[in-house]
DNA sequence: TGTACATCAGTGAACGCGCGTTCACTGATGTAC
DNA sequence: TGTACATCAGTGAACGCGCGTTCACTGATGTAC
């Protein structure tokens, strides 16, 4: 049987997980505050590091969430047998619909870091190789004399030019775009990179 | 005659400038405290509140020095009569050249952020407006129907996509690769976005 | 050119605030009999 | 099941530190004659 204390102490885990995760959603990872969470959570400050060793702990956890979410909406949207060009048009646009409705939990993936000295642990980085792997699998076939690791390397590289030109239009950097350019941008760059022979 | 004042002034400011510069180009924007440029630069802390109104000015001055220095590179790396494939590769390059040698100087132009609620200034802004022209140039006449504003966003969007590769490398989220590789796949890119037809 | 006074750029110690983290305490949970 | 004691998760006030910004002061520069 388990333990009343273990069963409280994952309950908080879950409480200060849902309340970070709403508090970056709503207000960003740049405002976040341990004191915001932990009420929120409807705890005490100091909870916190009872469960968690600092707050970066707790944001790594977050950002899982965040991936787990991010991987279930990719899935959906493609199918294992459509042509490359519907697959790379069908990742792109959903990958910027969930950067724009999840735009906070979207950034915090990208912006936050670990303190100097500090790197991300293990597990938490592997969590991002489904990415790479879903354009790699139809990339692949597009690529058949290349190495598994060339495919990789460019999947990484068709993600981070979608990524790239998401991300400058949400920060804001240069002049802003509409939402609907921004989409027929997208869809004319996975085109090209579909389309692509190297 | 310009007096003595303004011309100390002036000493002053280009002093507190350069010592910023170095510091950011030595340790990035994350640990960079007034009181240390303030003593590279041989004054008193308070001497840097006389010349700007707070540390984001004197950053955004860097950054106006970081955009001048990219954007000579970039012009010196180019003839305006070159076919779009070799311009396209030859900016790509001169681009990723750049951030690798200045890595946090250039890291700072997307790093910095203004305080809640403060937008950066229009001057600064039209600073980075050359970016887009290099390559709306070419590819204006790749695209003889556009508008001169979609012609525009197209540029955006190709720089986006060469710079999104670039940043997602040297963050070194995902898993890092080498720069002969980063080099190779910008090299793929820039051919595929030069010869793409929309 | 020289003198007397006025100004204000520059100084740097002190202020003020934010906020992550700690720690002495306590009351709920677990254990022994 | 009940009682007595032991443990330790959770509390929240206090700590500690970093660091941008201010401000009373002063000495160099400017002005008037």
């Amino acid at each position: 049987m388990v333990g009343k204390r273990q069963t409280k102490k994952e309950d908080l885990k879950a409480r200060l997980i849902v309340a970070c995760t709403e508090l970056i959603r709503e207000q960003g990872l740049k405002n976040l505050r341990a004191r915001d969470i932990a009420e929120r959570a409807g705890a005490a400050l100091g909870g916190l590091y009872t469960v968690f060793d600092d707050l970066d702990g707790l944001i790594l956890h977050v950002n899982s969430g965040t991936l787990k979410q991010l991987e279930n909406t990719l899935n959906t949207a493609i199918s294992p047998s459509a042509a490359i060009e519907e697959t790379f048009l069908s990742l792109s646009l959903a990958y910027l619909r969930f950067a724009l409705a999840e735009r906070n939990l979207w950034s915090a993936l990208f912006e936050h870091r670990m303190p100097e000295g500090v790197s991300v642990p293990e597990w938490h980085l592997a969590e991002h190789a489904f990415l790479i792997g879903l354009i790699a699998a139809p990339l692949a076939r597009h690529m058949p004399d290349a190495s598994r690791q060339d495919v990789a390397i460019r999947a990484r590289t068709f993600f981070a030019a979608v990524h790239g030109v998401i991300s400058l239009s949400l920060e804001g950097r240069f002049v802003g775009i509409t939402p609907e350019v921004l989409e027929r941008e997208i869809t004319v760059l996975a085109g090209i990179l579909a389309r692509s022979r190297s």
